[in-house]
RNA sequence: GGCCCCGUCGUCUAGCGGUCAGGAUCCAUGGUUUUCAUCCAUGUCACAGGAGUUCGAUUCUCCUCGGGGUCACCA
């Protein structure tokens, strides 16, 4: 069974980038019947992390991703990786170090100085005489001093660390007791049954330290795949300051779900000349096979364009529904579908959306100086009575066809072109020359509203 | 600086020794639309550079250059 994991830091947000590896991960353990396991990495305990937790479990829900089981917390798991640090001693793999902080700084210095490369000297490894006083000692892991460490990476092929010039001793738990990172991911990793390591390729020098735990403890080592980091538009790895990195956000911003892990997943990923791609499809397609080996740079135009997309594509009653947040109730409005199918095509996001039809329903309460100039001359106002009073008498207005016949109507008897009643009407109506189709406009609105506007109209630019 | 990764249009990408180097987005132009948007059509724009290997390299190898990541008793 494919087993994949997501394996965030608490910090009360779920990230982008973070969002993207979740998403992969996901993908590739759901084609495979398998399961996805979130757990959040909170050895530092300082912070909130069931508040954290429950952030990212939000921002899932919002997106239509759910894990499976319950979620591990590896501040609650304390006992367990003592366990296997006392194994770990037992079995002489590693070792108390009594290295105080002052000693281990005044040696990297002296390092340094020298242009060597700063790592620990291995000191206590073989250790056996009468530890100082009043030292906490740090565990230590003993790690190979020479050889090739390989990792075998489904994204960047197989890549060789020389264990001389990247590995020393490290520490696997701190003086405190408590566990380092590196050690815990490979010990939770093995635990939890993840098979499938897929994250982001800014841990790739941490595998090699990972696989020295792994081989230390005789567990199996699962395929990693490191996908490519998400630049920002300075080609820099992805932070809090490059702005949008709360999932959340995006959700402010009025994007669609689809639209955003579309995006995503195409950030890295493709399959031949495909653009759009739903939660199925994903699923159908997707393999960590195919990632890229190259960063990407993080650019919100194809975004855009998709959350347009998958708006125009919308079933109205769904629209509906989610416009709902920005207070318009609009599932019971009389004219809904013309309402919607004619909006829609114009959106980016949902926000543009609810803007353009609080727009649309609101009589203007100005009209644009430059329209007027232009569009509302004697003639047009001409027009825009004799309109009026067809509007006025006709009783069976509901359809913008019907709206139509009459500045059909309105054109032929006055002998003049549709630009010169389309104009002035759309400037009564809407209080500028650009919108929707004035037909649409006046059908949602109704008889009423429309006489009223152009009433309004008249009065106050004349 | 050491180690590691990466390098096709501005951006996201296809390509897996022989292609007019394809698609998408963005931008521009034209068409449709009374307007705007949508939609449709057309167009501009890329293999970082240099050596090899080969009959032939975007594709394979090496070097250079450029970019990124990582080097903690952080995660």
């Amino acid at each position: 069974m494919v087993v994949t994991r997501f394996a965030p830091s608490p910090t009360g947000y779920l990230h982008i980038g973070g969002l993207r590896t979740a998403l992969l991960s996901y993908l590739w353990a759901k084609k495979n019947g398998g399961k996805f396991l979130l757990r959040i990495e909170d050895t530092d305990k300082a912070r909130n992390s069931e508040e954290a937790a429950q952030a990212i479990v939000n921002a899932f829900e919002w997106l239509g991703l759910a894990h499976d089981g319950e979620i591990t917390y590896q501040s609650k798991r304390d006992d367990i990786y003592a366990k296997y640090i006392q194994q770990l001693l037992h079995e002489g793999k590693a070792y108390r170090c009594y290295m105080t902080k002052e000693e281990l700084t005044e040696l990297r210095e002296t390092q340094m100085a020298n242009k060597q490369r700063t790592m620990y000297d291995g000191s206590y490894r073989d250790f056996n005489g009468t530890p100082p006083e009043g030292v906490e000692p740090a565990i230590r892991i003993k790690a190979p001093k020479s050889g090739p460490i390989v990792v075998k990476d489904g994204v960047k092929g197989t890549i060789t660390f020389q264990a001389e010039d990247i590995l020393d001793d490290f520490v696997i738990a701190r003086a405190d007791g408590s566990p380092t990172y590196n050690f815990v991911v490979a010990v939770d990793d093995a635990l939890m049954g993840v098979t499938e390591v897929i994250r982001g390729d800014d841990h790739l020098s941490n595998t090699p330290k990972q696989i020295v735990v792994y081989e230390a403890l005789g567990f199996e080592i699962p395929a990693f795949y490191h996908v490519p980091m998400i630049h920002n538009a300075e080609g820099k790895k992805l932070s809090k300051r490059d702005g949008a990195t709360d999932v959340m956000a995006y959700k402010e911003m009025g994007y669609t779900p689809e639209a955003l892990l579309n995006f995503l997943v195409r950030l890295g990923w493709s399959h031949g000349d495909q653009e759009i791609f739903s939660m199925e499809e994903m699923m159908e397609l997707f393999n960590p096979k195919d990632i890229n080996k190259s960063a990407s740079i993080y650019n919100t135009e194809k975004l855009d364009w998709l959350s347009g997309h998958y708006i125009k594509n919308m079933p109205n009653k769904k629209l509906a529904e989610l416009l709902e947040q920005y207070g318009l109730m609009l599932t019971s409005h009389d004219k809904k579908e013309i309402l919607l199918d004619s909006l829609k095509e114009r959106a980016k996001t949902l926000k543009d959306l609810a803007e353009l039809t609080k727009e649309i329903l609101a009589t203007p309460t100005s009209y644009d100086e430059k329209a007027v100039a232009k569009a509302f001359k004697a003639d047009a106002i001409e027009v825009l009575n004799a309109f009026s009073a067809k509007v006025s008498a006709s009783e069976t207005l509901h359809l913008p066809s019907d709206y139509h016949h009459l500045m059909e109507e309105v054109v032929n008897e006055m002998g003049i072109g549709f630009g010169k009643i389309g104009q002035p009407l759309r400037l009564a109506l809407l209080g500028k020359l650009s919108g929707p189709g004035l037909d649409s406009v006046m059908a949602i609105i109704g008889k009423n509203e429309t006489l009223q506007r152009i009433e309004h109209a008249i009065a106050a630019n004349s």
